[in-house]
Parts: C-alpha cells; structure tokens; sequence
DNA sequence: CATAGAAATATTGGATCCAATATACAATCT
DNA sequence: AGATTGTATATTGGATCCAATATTTCTATG
C-alpha cells in the first residue's frame, strides 16, 4: 500500500485529512482494486486512531469506493465491465448537459483558462499527470454551468472509473484521440455551439468508454 | 435431525440503522429543516452511544441531507429555491432517460405491479402516503432500466428534494395533476412508445418543479 | 439597571478499552 | 492420511473516557 500519510495535528477534522487522502489514493489508482485497508494500518500512517479512519471508510463506502464486510474489514472496490459501461454513459448524459448549459456563460477568462488546459495537455509527456489536467480541463468548462449538484454527481462518477480512464489513456494510446477531442471541444465552445459542443463532449465520453471496455474485455479475457 | 435452515444473517450494525432511521426521517419531513440533531439525544433515542450516531451522520452529511460544524452539531439541511430547481432539473434529464432505456425491457408483470401502483396512487385519499406510492409506481417501471448506478442516483436526488415534493402533492393539488401525468406515462410504457414515455416522464417532474417552486416563492416571500 | 468578564454547561472529535467473530493453524480422532 | 475439533490471532463495531471549544449563566462593577 502506498499513499501520502499526512500528519494530523491540522485544520480539517482527522477524518477529513484520512477520507480525501484514501479518495485521491483510490481514484489515481495508488491503491490497487481488491488490496485490503486494514483499519489500525491506516491509523498507524495518520496517527490518529482508528475512529476517524472509519468515519473515512464509511464515507468511502457511500461513494462506492470501497466495499467493507464485518470482522473482515474494506477493500478497494472493483468495478465490473458491465458497471463500467453503466458509468461511461451515465457520464456521457449528464456531461454533455452541463457542457450545453455551460456554453452561454463561458467568458473570456474562463475560455482561456479552459485553452491552457487544453494545451497542457496536449504537450504534457508524462502520463502519470494526463488524469489531473484532462479533469482540469474539462471542470474548467463545466464550472461555468453554475451548477453545484451536477457538479457533485459528475465529480462522484469521475470518481469512480478515475482509474480505469487513466489506463485507458495510457495503455490503449487514447491520448492522441482524447487531444484531439478536446481541441474539438473548446473550439465548439469558442465558437458558442452549445450543440456541437453537447455532441462532441458526449462522443468522447462515449469513446472513451468503448476504448476502455475493449482493452478490459482483452485484458480480462 | 431435521431443522428449519434459518437465515442466521446479522442485524444490520447500529450505525446502519440510525443511518436509516435518520434517512427516513429528513425526506418524509417527520424532521423539519434547520432542526437540531443533538449525538447525545440520538444515541439515547438508539440507546446506544455515540459512536454508531457519528458515522449515520458523517454518511447523511455525504449525502447533503444535514450540514454539521464542529462544536456546533448537526441540523437538517435546508434547501433554496434555486437548489430546488437545480435538483428537478436534474431529476428531469436522469429520470427521463431511465424510462427510455426501461421502456423496452417492460415485461407483463412490471407494468401490471406499475399499473397497480397507479390506480392505489390514483384512490389514496390518505395524503401521507402519497409520497410513498409516487415512489413505487416510478422506481416500478425504472427498475426495468437495470441501471443500478442511474438508480442509485435517482434516489440519491429524490431524497433531497422528497420532503418538497410531498409538500407540493398536499398543498398545491399537484396530486389531480400527477394522477392524470402517472396514466399518461403507464399507457406509454404499455404502448411501448419509450419516446412518449421519456418526453412524459419529463414533463411530469418539470411541471411539478414549477409548481413547487411558485409555491414556495410566495410561501417565502 | 445594564454590561463586561468569569465560571458553568453543553457539545463535539478523538483515544483507549472491550466484546464479538472470522480466519488460520494445531491437535485429535477414525 | 484426511477430516474434525479446538485454540490463538487478527480484526472489526461499539462503549466509555478525555480534550477542546462554543454557548449560556452568573456575578461584580460602573
């Protein structure tokens, strides 16, 4: 198991520092699908006792993180191909709305927010860092949706496939597509084509997601 | 030796069922907003201690049911307008689209136990029950997605916004209206029309939206 | 009498201890 | 030897105690 143990003796509650360290652990794939958290390991990393470390894990349970049985404790939880597929739409639906209603209030800055992004990503060599700027730039564009709830939901769903997005980027060169889907998006909203920017934004969760699945249904046999 | 095989299956943990217990009570409103949620009193309501309270809450704040503050405590979570809007806009996009992709699964005995829940909705005159049956006649026919995770959402975000809506049925004759909307939805389902059925369903949880709202605009101020 | 400051109370977050039980492994029996 | 039983260990869920701080009440003073 590797993660960042932080020290606890700062603002947010113990439980808060212990919860997003195992979310960005989990999501960035640090730990691995099915690796058991042991409760007093964990306690041990934060030094903290084993009380906020389950108010964390049961937090992480909700969300769909990991999956924990009594007297046997947590593990990360594994998704399915099928549940994979499920997600990838889902986000497909809900993503292409929030980039359509975030099309007619895309200002200057944040358009130019969106193109360093964009541009980021597209000269960034170093795989471990695609995750992060491929999120940042497409939050950058969702921001301006104003709409904290779907924000919330996009923000769990990203959550919970994080890891396998970041393997498809890599492992199946989805990069050069996804670069180029992106530039196809801003353009659209440069252009203030809600639609276009709707449809596209849809194709490349879409794509992404097929990619995905092949590469797994291969990998898994 | 001949023994009855018993499911011996473990009570639910304490936490689970405050959890629950607490759950049930913010979205059916026996909870009002902005109401105190005291550890203690809870835990001695269980009788059990605060411990199992503290993660029931953790989870019902991860679900946006109750805000906390430290030193300070729990209270139920109170929405605004906008929020509330937000919310059945969203409703209206996931729930649309779940009957769509539900539509073409619909077996025979799905739309009778929906057509059930219509007609029980439909001769209710026992106001507190209307909400319960709402529930039941639509996660009725969205069961037939075999969307787990959109399911998930759907109820996730009818939790929010349940207390409203029971508060829009009862006190804005919204219930003539959702009966005549819930049989126009039930023969679109049996007509197979998932098109119909989509733009329906759509409509219904918009139109109670505005009218919830509009409500709650004059009822404060 | 009104008000500032101090003491008492309430309330949360965390630490430590205890009870329950699943799992692994040794001991025993056929 | 293989199966079965007993025991030690690991691990979780919950109870009780403690520390920190917000809120309230009380007192003394102008």
């Amino acid at each position: 198991m590797k993660l960042d143990a932080v020290d606890v003796r700062q603002a947010a509650s113990a439980a808060d520092i212990v919860y997003e360290a195992l979310r960005k652990a989990i999501i960035e794939g640090d730990l691995a699908e099915g690796e058991n958290l042991r409760q007093d390991h964990i306690a041990q990393m934060f030094n903290t006792s084993r009380i906020p470390v389950r108010e964390a894990l049961s937090r992480l349970e909700q969300h769909g993180l990991i999956t924990t049985e009594r007297y046997k404790g947590a593990v990360v939880a594994g998704l399915s191909i099928e549940e994979i597929e499920e997600i990838f739409e889902f986000r497909a639906l809900i993503e292409a709305e929030v980039i359509r209603l975030a099309v007619p209030n895309l200002d200057r800055r944040t358009l130019e927010l969106a193109r360093q992004h964009c541009e980021e990503f597209e000269r960034e060599e170093n795989a471990e860092r695609w995750g992060e700027i491929n999120r940042n730039f497409h939050y950058s564009l969702y921001e301006a949706a104003r709409r904290p709830y779907y924000l919330q939901i996009v923000r769990a769903s990203l959550d919970r496939i994080d890891r396998y997005l970041r393997a498809q980027l890599t492992l199946t060169s989805g990069v050069a597509r996804a670069r180029r889907e992106h530039k196809a998006i801003l353009d659209a909203c440069m252009a203030r084509d809600a639609e276009r920017a709707c449809a596209l934004t849809r194709d490349h969760i879409l794509d992404a997601g097929r990619s995905l699945t092949i590469f797994l249904r291969e990998q898994r046999g």
